[in-house]
DNA sequence: AACACTTCCGCAATCGTTTGCAACAAAAAA
DNA sequence: TTTTTTGTTGCAAACGATTGCGGAAGTGTT
């Protein structure tokens, strides 16, 4: 045909169309102020020599690049999180969501070595707005940052004093309900597995704690700050099981990941679940259904979660100022509690 | 301080600097005709204002975006992949990978509703290269744009007379590996449990069956095209075992999440593994070693392979035209065959 | 002192869009 | 017919960096 040399630029496809680079420009982007004749006749000649307008130079002009920064960080734990089931999660539904609204995601996977690595990432310009998947240990590194930055929204816990904004789930109530679960089921000795470290366990160990006060069980209670890594927590809670006199009736898991561990644990030790002790996770992963025993857990609803991470990073990149998001989460019946 | 004004670009900080604009740009990236001491003091002027110059601006200039897509053709299942231990395990090492080789890595999840998804992207601009995890029943359409894009890797399985480069374990010797270690096990009838439309799917199946014939018991081999997603995978795994008159004695699954799912069922059957089902599985994922029994697999070395694959991208970037990798699996003997 | 040769820096073009402003034609109102 | 309005398009200035080329110092040789 005529393509007799590659359109390479909108001046090109505007010389052979015989209008302005500035024509083309409105016409390609469906701009009200041309006439449907011409921004027909030009989209048609676009396609046809399959032309699509410079992402870099538009994304200079425009002054924004499309794209989101998603940050997993690390904290101490190296190892474990590529293989982490609620990263994983999380980060599928948020590539959905996001790409659903024209958005890129681009991932991060960042080891905190030293207290400027958001600092690097924002400055970087490389992104008009930042999720973090988790605080970890990092709340403090957060708040400063977001102080000066407002596109940031984290997934994690929500405390009053906190200035970064987050989407969560409600970890107190969380971590009521299961154990109220438990009690009710007639545990009274509990056990509490998780590193208190991160804001949302301790949130959801204060839960725990709460329900066992009004039940007058608290002095009972036994708390495991299990490792992460799945690795590492399976031999803390074997240590865990066999050194303890007087072995605990409920196991309150601070995430699905522990509560799996402490099932595979406990079905070495020759310990049945949920009829010599009971076990209840925290997340409601699609792998809680695949457990043996199936897992009772608190299932925090991550699909309304992502949604809501996204909704307000779009809105503080559009200048809104924006309050957390706390989430009820649902108590999920199966077998192991 | 000096800071009355935020520095935004390099031409303001080349005026309180007293250096043209080019010598700024050339200090900050090193360039080797600047002198030190000017080199040293815009440094420190730069570092001072935390000022970094503009990516966009750079990579406009550059024609290079500094970014590989990572794309994840989903074929039909839909929903399935979000929770896919390889997919992640291989997207966590990719990540590690190209961040250290100073890429950003843009995820995007495709459902190949058309067949355009990939040019699309490739037209896009957005990323200097493309890394396709995956063939999924997308061969001919990898091979078709392969054709003219060249930055273009994909993990998976290799043949002949494929157009595109690819990066992935000897599906074949694999599948061949496999099936001898049930056989010497003493397994003869086996049942081969798999979608053969993925090609790598298809390879293993070939590598099971030329084992299978060696021994003389091809004519014993069943094969169950199990679906990838993991509830779908129960209940036909379930009925393959109810309606089968001859049970297998052994199982060569086509993924470690097919495998998991099988032990499973075997388990909610009251069948007991390895004594009354041997059962291997294929990729070597680290939930392998969480299953009960701990699950004996086929490994593929993910990690070398994502350092294979970036490695033959980046050549690629550069101009060079690169062979396929296909590496060596190793049986690792675990619990269950 | 005159020369060549480095070394370092400034000038200005370039990457490919977007968009405010002005210009122009056609249509409507006077 | 003249004036105002409306609707389309062109012009040219940004956006913020990189880099080839040339010139001005500075160094060394004869």
């Amino acid at each position: 045909m005529t393509d007799k040399l590659r359109i390479r630029n909108i001046t090109d496809l505007a010389r052979i169309a015989g209008v302005s680079p500035g024509t083309v420009s409105r016409a390609l982007s469906d701009s009200g102020l041309i006439s449907l004749k011409t921004r027909d006749r030009i989209k048609a000649l676009a396609r046809a020599h399959d032309f699509r307008p410079n992402i870099m130079a538009r994304n200079l002009r425009i002054q924004r690049t499309g794209a989101i920064g998603v940050l997993i960080p690390l904290g101490h734990e190296t190892g474990q999180h590529i293989s982490d089931p609620f990263f994983i999660t999380m980060l599928g539904l948020l590539a959905d969501e996001l790409t659903e609204r024209g958005y890129d995601l681009v991932l991060s996977r960042v080891i905190p070595a030293d207290a400027d690595w958001l600092d690097r990432f924002v400055a970087s310009g490389r992104v008009d707005g930042l999720i973090v998947i988790g605080q970890s240990d990092q709340s403090a590194n957060l708040d400063r940052v977001a102080a000066r930055y407002n596109p940031l929204v984290v997934w994690g816990g929500h405390s009053k004093d906190q200035v970064h904004c987050t989407v969560g789930s409600d970890n107190f109530a969380g971590g009521e309900i299961a154990t109220a679960h438990l009690l009710a089921s007639g545990c009274n000795r509990i056990a509490f597995f998780g590193d208190p470290r991160a804001l949302e366990i301790t949130q959801r160990l204060e839960g725990c704690k709460s329900a066992l006060s009004k039940a007058g069980y608290l002095d009972q209670l036994s708390v495991l700050p299990a490792h992460l890594v799945a690795e590492a927590a399976d031999s803390e809670i074997a240590e865990f099981f066999n050194s303890k006199g007087a072995r605990p009736q409920g196991i309150v898991a601070a995430s699905d990941v522990i509560a799996m561990s402490t099932l595979r644990v406990l079905s070495e030790l020759g310990l049945s679940v949920p009829n010599d002790i009971r076990v209840i996770g925290y997340d409601g992963l699609a792998l809680g259904e695949q457990t043996v025993p199936r897992l009772t857990t608190v299932k925090q609803d991550l699909t309304t979660g992502a949604r809501n991470l996204v909704d307000l990073l779009l809105r503080r990149i559009a200048g809104e100022e924006t309050g957390s998001v706390v989430m009820p989460p649902e108590l999920v019946i199966r077998m192991s509690a």
